[in-house]
DNA sequence: TCATCTTAGTTCAGGAGCGAAAACAAGCGG
DNA sequence: CCGCTTGTTTTCGCTCCTGAACTAAGATGA
């Protein structure tokens, strides 16, 4: 049962507020008087809130266009260098830190490369601490101008403040890497899963933007989704929701890194395609991949065959409007098989909810988990803009 | 990308109201002065929205409780006659029509068989509305007390205001049923697939009240699923969500009566259990299934294993806090092997969501189709609770 | 019996929000 | 320089919620 909020007049004005901050975001430049009529708001409201916006830096002008004759509408937008945001894209062989601006274009950003079996956990917290360090005094940004900093990680990231992650195949079990990183800074930290923080990614910037029903899933040595529901990342009750990889289609089926059998990323993670198709896992899997798939070899089918009916599973439970595919294995695939995959998928999904679904590739590269980790900040500040935040700049 | 919506501060007062008549209705009979700390709002406000509750007949008084010393408290609930709410449950084979105050009480009944192969829509529809004529002139309830009338049917069900059904094994490919009962009636009208009216009563009135995040399965003939995200059912972009039957778990396994393969009910579903015991289905369903329980056939427990396999993807997928099992199969199979679909379902599960998950039996009877349906109008009701509707009582 | 205590519920003044409309601003054309 | 058009700000009235003062209603005990 739904069960709604008290709310007191304040909340209005909180609200309005993010209102007009996503629209502005969302829209670029725009009028005052434009913004009255995407919002909804009144020409009264509008005008002492971009006030007060104006006021405190976050939006600034942004030229004038001239009006029909009449006096000519001011354009504002969100103020990009307002704040920063920090997004970290920690995986199975890097921790890649990034500095993005409000805008999301990257300011700087550094790689470490992890050893394989140098995992410890202490030593990815110095990692990524240091590489804040590195990307502001590169881009020349204090730190009282960053608003947070997103993490996102292989693994399942419980819900709390100490980010407390459990990834198998890395060897952590219930490791703080919040707790670790909060030792180091007082920024607002977000730790969420890769795959989550990916599909964030494409959501707001990529393939998946405009959707508010849709998911996005991630092929790549694992195989993860983003399931979006009313706009948000879907969660469940303890943040894992969308551990599409570890779901079954063919019962009792190839044993999984995960321990289980018949999971959908023993037949489309990159490892199982490799190994069904007898490929020696000792070189570079990109090689592999392509190689496989400039080859004949029947695996190449059979694996479309699997992710078809992963996907027709995404679309019989969750029935978006979009299936955004993306990771670099999901990249590869696409690329020449898309139109098979959209095939596989239709012959194992129901007709209705397979004709309000599109198919398509995801518009990010590699670099879209850190992205989508410091959309998290992003998000977070679109949707409660501080009021009293001092800023540097002005 | 989440898009708030401006709001006035009227909406304040709508939201306001909904919250206290939610409390209202599932804290029961409550002081002003509990209301105040269970809702959040002040005493005041408690007051005067209560005052023009009661003034309103939505709510009435009912008793009094001593306080320590001090004067009574005087307890509130909502009038469960202020409206009546009907539910209707058409399947393969009876329409049901339910009549229904607001606390859910069944006031009156009447069912109707459906001849096989009979399911002519405007015969179907004439049933609905000869239903609600009947259970209204049984109970003595004025159609002016009526709030709207709920329909579960089987299938997909589009959105829009014409309740548009498929619905393969019954013949119907894009029935508006909606607007054949609008015809007859000028009530509102929700029509919705059964397993989510299904789901709805459940999480309201059975074994899922209280969370916010859960999945109520439904084992019959069709197997089906409500997935609750958020504390309301999820629909996807055109109302087709939760159609879990039909999920894949065995690639290229049996055939399914919905065209497709391996699919979930192709071995969970009533007909499929029976077919892979090699039960002729000539006798009675219900009598089959008792008698392959009682006998110690594997297919019991292979039966247990797919089930198993399905829910897994459900806790992998949607980690809800709760998965609830209903429909008649469901309710023998957990009977007596709930158990087992336990330990089916954590074998093919990851673990964090596994533990975050109970899973129970669905309390509700065979009404809860219709009593669902009729939850819809509820619903409706007390989120938005009209303000100047006219009662006859009062 | 009645003053006092305790808890419940109501009323009122004050602050915060929004919206409609009036006022003001800023170009354009003549 | 004067109207005209369009964009933005200000003013004013209304609604809402809240804290605090106030009233209601029973219990207690001298």
């Amino acid at each position: 049962m739904a069960r709604p909020e008290r709310r007191t007049v304040r909340d209005i004005r909180r609200g309005n507020r993010a209102v007009l901050l996503h629209t502005l975001y969302f829209s670029g430049p725009t009028s005052r008087n434009d913004l009255t009529a995407r919002t909804g708001l009144s020409a009264a409201t509008v005008s002492t809130m971009t006030a007060g916006l104006l006021g405190e830096n976050i939006v600034v002008e942004a030229g004038q266009v001239e009006s029909d004759g009449g006096r000519p509408r001011v354009l504002l937008r969100v103020n990009p260098e307002y704040g920063f945001a920090v997004g970290v894209d920690m995986a199975e062989n890097h921790v890649r830190v990034g500095l993005f601006d409000l805008e999301m274009t990257e300011r700087a950003k550094v790689d470490y490369v992890l050893r394989p079996a140098r995992h410890d956990p202490e030593l990815v917290a110095r990692h990524i601490l240091a590489g804040v360090e590195v990307v502001l005094s590169d881009a020349g940004v204090p730190t009282e101008q960053v608003l947070g900093i997103g993490v996102g990680v292989p693994g399942i990231v419980e819900p709390g403040p100490d980010g407390v992650i459990h990834a198998k195949p890395f060897g952590w079990d219930g490791v703080p890497l919040g707790a670790l990183l909060r030792r180091g800074t007082s920024l607002p930290l977000y730790v969420d899963n890769g795959a989550k923080t990916l599909g964030q990614a494409e959501l707001w910037f990529g393939s998946g933007r405009g959707s508010s029903e849709a998911v996005i899933v991630l092929l790549g040595v694992g195989v993860g989704a983003t399931i979006v529901a009313d706009g948000t990342t879907f969660r469940g009750v303890s943040n894992s929701a969308g551990e599409w990889g570890h779901t079954k289609i063919v019962a009792g089926g190839r044993p999984c890194r995960c321990g289980g059998r018949g999971c959908l990323e023993a037949y489309v993670g990159i490892e199982a395609i490799l190994d069904r198709a007898g490929v020696g896992s000792q070189g570079d899997w990109e090689e592999d991949l392509d190689r496989l798939l400039a080859s004949e070899s029947p695996v190449i089918q059979e694996t479309v065959t699997y992710l078809g009916v992963g996907l027709a599973n995404l679309v019989n439970l969750v029935n978006p409007e979009k299936i955004v595919i993306g990771g670099w294995v999901g990249a590869r695939l696409g690329e020449r098989l898309l139109p098979e995959i959209r095939r596989a998928t239709a012959a194992n999904s129901l007709a209705e909810p397979y004709a309000a679904t599109s198919i398509v590739l995801g518009r990010l590269g590699p670099d879209a988990v850190a992205l989508g980790a410091a959309t998290l900040v992003l998000e977070e500040f679109l949707n409660t803009p501080q009021v009293a935040r001092i800023t540097a700049a002005g």
